[in-house]
DNA sequence: TTGACAAATGACAGTGTGTCACTTATCATG
DNA sequence: CATGATAAGTGACACACTGTCATTTGTCAA
């Protein structure tokens, strides 16, 4: 997290900075931004910058947090909306990624961002899936969940699921920029993966074999 | 790829830059590993590791690898084993991946690699899941597999299959090192998890709602 | 013995990081 | 209004690391 002194600073000195730092981190991945070209195009003085941030890391996952903000905000909502259907509600939220992702200015920052995804990153942006006993988001999302649809035998099991789709939803957002691929085939891709998980990848014919 | 000169070096000097090198790895990951580190630890000068690698990625993604090869290698045979099972044989060589990570030898090398695990790196190490039409490895693996047990309509389909477990395969890997589950968990988990996958998320009874 | 080619070497310029002593601004209080 | 305390701003600096390159050393065929 920033340092006090950065919630401090007034809106238009911060906004600038942050634009700054997110050109930066929009120019090159986390390892090859430098802290020397955000506060040249700041036009802050470099103590300063340390007076706001721990690090760069520390600026990178306060402005990946930012932009990710909405989309967890509004997972509650698009569930209530689709009676408690985590398929088609993580559907709904990987096509407004997506299209935010497709954005000019976005589209930099999230390359760099998702081609070099790791632990850190994903856990902010698949927020709260994991810690059920501190979140309080995920809780509300938790409630929200039809179970009764779910192939799971107690509400201890939804995490797995949560997991599941979590892995396969941010796998499909990192071949998106690897592969380059189009707006509707990306959305094909993800929506049949996503079929698959429904129905499961074997066949039930049990007289198989 | 290290260059030529690397690959003519005596086998004892190449042995012990490759130690030092692991060493350095393991002790910090890639974005934090110095190439002063590995010369002074491999007690040779700078300007030879240039000759060797074109930079710290280079060295990394080599030993990497190096690392996983086998694994790669034993797949086709373990799908064999398998009568072409696709889940039995993920969990099989999920627990063999386990079993090697569990070497304290290994074991910091591979927690740096997976709590940092990007696009490139997954790409090493599903190696070929997704270039089916370059990669011998993966269609001697194609030709394994018993498409007849999965819930797929033609051959194109497999390849969503394959990216789902490895999606959710290297996810729980991550996870893992994350959540320092005990062997017996970090199986338990996985297990479970394939059989979702394998038997669908959402329950088949068509009459429900 | 020589010459040509490959490999080894380490000094060096360039770049970036995080810190710290010092300066400037803000603001409550006598 | 003056004063002192606290917070914020500043930029020079020491340190660390990178990649290169001119030079040296080694190898081997002619």
């Amino acid at each position: 997290m920033p340092k006090p002194t950065f919630f401090n600073l007034p809106k238009k000195k911060r906004d600038h900075l942050i634009q700054a730092a997110t050109d930066e981190f929009s120019r090159v991945p986390l390892n090859e931004a430098s802290i020397a070209n955000i506060v040249k195009n700041a036009d802050i003085p470099r103590g300063s910058f340390y007076q706001y941030f721990e690090d760069k890391e520390d600026a990178f996952y306060y402005l990946l947090e930012q932009k990710m903000e909405s989309h967890q905000d509004n997972f509650s909502t698009i569930l209530k909306r689709n009676q408690g259907d985590l398929f088609d509600s993580f559907i709904t939220t990987f096509i407004n990624m997506l299209t935010e992702f497709q954005v000019e200015e976005n589209l930099n920052f999230f390359r760099n961002a998702f081609l070099n995804m790791n632990y850190k990153m994903e856990s902010k942006i698949t927020n709260g899936f994991n810690k059920p006993k501190f979140d309080k988001k995920f809780e509300s999302i938790l409630t929200e969940v039809d179970i009764q649809k779910l192939n799971i035998k107690d509400e201890q099991e939804v995490i797995h699921v949560l997991q599941i789709i979590a892995a396969v939803t941010t796998h499909n957002l990192m071949q998106n920029f690897a592969k380059k691929y189009s707006f509707e085939e990306a959305i094909d891709n993800y929506t049949f993966e996503m079929s698959l998980l429904k129905k499961g990848l074997y066949k039930e014919d049990d007289d198989h074999k």
